[in-house]
Order: structure tokens, then C-alpha cells, then sequence
DNA sequence: ATAGTTCGGTGATTTTTATCACCGTTTGAA
DNA sequence: TTCAAACGGTGATAAAAATCACCGAACTAT
């Protein structure tokens, strides 16, 4: 699916017998917009790294569903790694935000990798830090800013994934990634808007700030 | 400071040689409560590992400081082990709960032992995902229970954690845990004592309930 | 002893967020 | 085309939290 050039850019400084080993043991799944990668509460038989497209990190409690963080191309949703040891079920849940493309290295070959290669674990520690410290900023925002300035950031962040001022949402979708209500939502935008900060077309929103407000 | 066997009860698992050399290698220090462990915005050279005692993590932004998860005796800050490998300012603040035992391990040794220890890197992997899914639950928590409920849940887990239900807390050291005011946390134990959930004496807060709520 | 500080209580008010209710429009599927 | 579902707007109201202001009690260091 992928060659090793490619994997290099998605995973550098690994050993170089690696590459080879992790491309023959791997299988690939493509997802369309929207679709679990993981489920909360289910298990894992292993682990996936995000080679395409952008994943949503989502955590689930009392039927309110709320984003943490994103995942991007390279990165591994690392999370789950610890599950392949210990076999519990996940606390969180994996949705493409677009079409995404997974490679999914097996369980008992992660293991081996973890034990041979120090390399290995450095890309595993660093995407541990790397999602602890995406966590660790929302719950700052979250304790610290109020819903319009969580607002702005996160259309901010939208803006930076898709590479566009041009955000096709709906509020309630970002009612729920916000862990709020949808009329919340559309009054803040309707705010916004008189602030010049955005404009609401039929089917999408225009953002007019950029990088504001992103840490 | 301390002899194989302890610390074999606080790292289990590990080789055999790897005992010996982490005690050649450490260093230990004594913190009274309150003291700064690690502080937000500094650099590491040392991995800390709390021997005795009971760690706050805390995030602070824009003069908020919050309280974000405990680290127990045997587990690790480990969150800022990635910090040893690349120099960047941690974005956490570590303060001793009580009396505390810290054992510090230098960065270069830290670095070897996990190159060359898979036991070590499994600890550390370990401790890793304890703390983001302590983070984790902390996050969840802020986004669905309103303060009434995370203050009844944070005085269960102090109880907890100093096996008492009389705490010694101050309703501001409360509000500052909690990221709100003094006179939200006023207010609400009063309620909370009117429910008979908890006495308020003169030094102190005597708590009714057990474990109540605690996930 | 006393002066300054921390602590807790509480009223008043505002801000922020949540909830309910209802309505018209748009969209997508049959 | 038609109908149900999703979408967005908005008023009314309630609940939750934040902020300000002021008070007296308790504690602490000199």
C-alpha cells in the first residue's frame, strides 16, 4: 500500500531493518468521513497510525460526545498502544473527520518492535507526549475560556486542518465536538458575525480571522 | 536511601541489573507540602519518581492554577520524560500534597536504561497512559458534571487518598483546585451540609459520604 | 497585645450557559 | 414531487457560575 520512502516521511528516524519489517506485517483500511476507527469501550487487537487524513479524538460520557483532539498523518491515535499490553477496553473513541487512510501494525509485532528497537519506543513516547500535551491544552481552554473564545479557536483549528476559510458545518456538530448546545452555538455565531469575525453563508461558515487565538 | 527490595515494590517487573543501577544512579529529595517538585515553564534534567508521599499535578493559565490528577508513591511524573530527550519548558506544575519522597533519575541515565532496558520503556509506557487517562477523567469530568458534583467527587478522592474523612482544606485552596472562586465553594458546602453530604467545622471539613461518585 | 492576614459568610448583581418551545427553511431520500 | 429529517433562528426562562462588596472571626507574627 505504502513504500518505504513514504513511511520514512510518516515515521523518521526509525532503524532501518524496521521499515521493512513494519511494512510486511501491516494492513491498511480506508475510512470514509465520519466513521469509527475506535469505539469507546471496545478492544484492540491493534495499532493504528493515521497516514492520510485527520482523525478526531472523541471522549463519550452521559451521551454527550466531545472532541479532545486531532490526530494527523504520522501520527499514531498512541493512546491505545498500552491496551495492547493490558486488555482493557478503550476510553475514548477514533472518527475520520474526512477519508482517511490507517495503517494497522498488529499487536504481537508491536510488542516485538517495542522490545527490539529503541527507536520504536521513542516514536512511542513521543506520540504519548504529543497527545497528553494536545489533551492537556483543550482542558486548559475548556477550565480558562469562555464557549465564544472556545468557538473561535476551534473554527481557527478547523481552518488550519483543511487548509480553508470555507468550514462546512453544521452548529449542531459543533455544539457536540464543543460538548454544548446547539442554540449556544448559533447565538454565538450570530455574535460573531457582527464582529466581522466570520459570515454565515447557506451551507457553510466563512471564517474572517486567521490564525487568532491558536496556542 | 532506599535498599532493592523497596524499590522493587515501586517498580516492579524490571531486570534484575536494572535495580542496581538505578540505585547507583539516584538521587532523592525531601519536599514538605506545597513545595514545587516541577514547575511549569522550567527545564528538566531529572526523571522524578515519588517514593512516599502524594503529588498534585496542576496546569496553570492566566493566573488560573488547577488541579489536574495525583501521582501515587511507585508512579512516575512521567510526563515530563519527553522532555529529557528534546529541551522544551514543561507545561505542568508538580506540587507536593504532603510530605513527599522523590527519587530523581538523570536524563543520560534515563536515556540508556530505556535503550537498553524493554522493561524500562514498559514502565514508562506504563505511567504514561495512567496519567492521560487520569487527565482524561479529569477532562470528562470538568465538561459533564457541574461544580457541585466535582466538588463532592474531589473531597471523596482527598479522603481517599489521606484515608480520613476530616480534610483540612480551606475553601480557597478548594476554588483554586477546582479553577473557580472561593465563594462558589462557600456556597456550595453549605448546600452540601444542609443535604448532610458534610459537616463544616472549625479547621476543617468532615465528609459524610464514602466513595461516592468516584469513577 | 495588636496589627495584618487569612478565612469564611452572604447579599446583590451580572454573565454565561442550558433548556424548552416553536417556527420556517433546506435538504435528501423515496 | 413530496415528505420526513436536519438545520438554523429566536424568544422566554432557568440554572449555574462569576464578580463585587462588605463583614466579622480567627489566626499569626512581631
Amino acid at each position: 500500500m505504502i513504500d518505504q520512502q513514504r513511511l520514512k516521511q510518516c515515521l523518521p528516524a526509525l532503524h532501518k531493518d524496521l521499515y521493512t519489517d513494519i511494512i510486511a506485517n501491516a494492513t491498511y483500511e480506508k475510512f470514509s468521513s465520519g466513521q469509527h476507527i475506535v469505539r469507546q469501550g471496545a478492544y484492540l487487537d491493534f495499532l493504528p497510525i493515521v497516514l492520510d487524513g485527520v482523525i478526531k479524538m472523541y471522549a463519550e460520557e452521559d451521551n454527550v460526545q466531545f472532541l479532545l483532539y486531532y490526530i494527523n498523518p504520522g501520527e499514531s491515535c498512541i493512546m491505545s498502544f498500552n491496551h495492547l499490553f493490558v486488555q482493557e477496553p478503550i476510553n475514548f473513541s477514533a472518527v475520520s473527520e474526512d477519508q482517511t487512510l490507517v495503517m494497522c501494525l498488529p499487536v504481537r509485532k508491536v510488542k516485538e518492535w517495542f522490545v527490539n528497537y529503541p527507536s520504536f519506543g521513542k516514536v512511542i513516547i513521543n506520540d504519548y507526549q504529543r497527545n497528553f500535551e494536545d489533551l492537556l491544552r483543550t482542558t486548559k481552554d475548556i477550565i480558562c475560556f469562555k464557549m465564544e473564545d472556545r468557538l473561535i479557536k476551534y473554527l481557527c483549528k478547523k481552518s488550519n486542518l483543511s487548509n480553508t476559510n470555507n468550514l462546512h458545518l453544521s452548529h449542531q456538530s459543533i455544539a457536540s465536538d464543543l460538548g454544548t448546545s446547539r442554540e449556544v452555538i448559533s447565538r454565538i455565531t450570530k455574535k460573531l458575525e457582527s464582529q466581522d469575525i466570520l459570515i454565515q453563508h447557506k451551507r457553510h461558515i466563512e471564517l474572517l480571522v486567521s490564525d487568532r487565538m491558536i496556542a
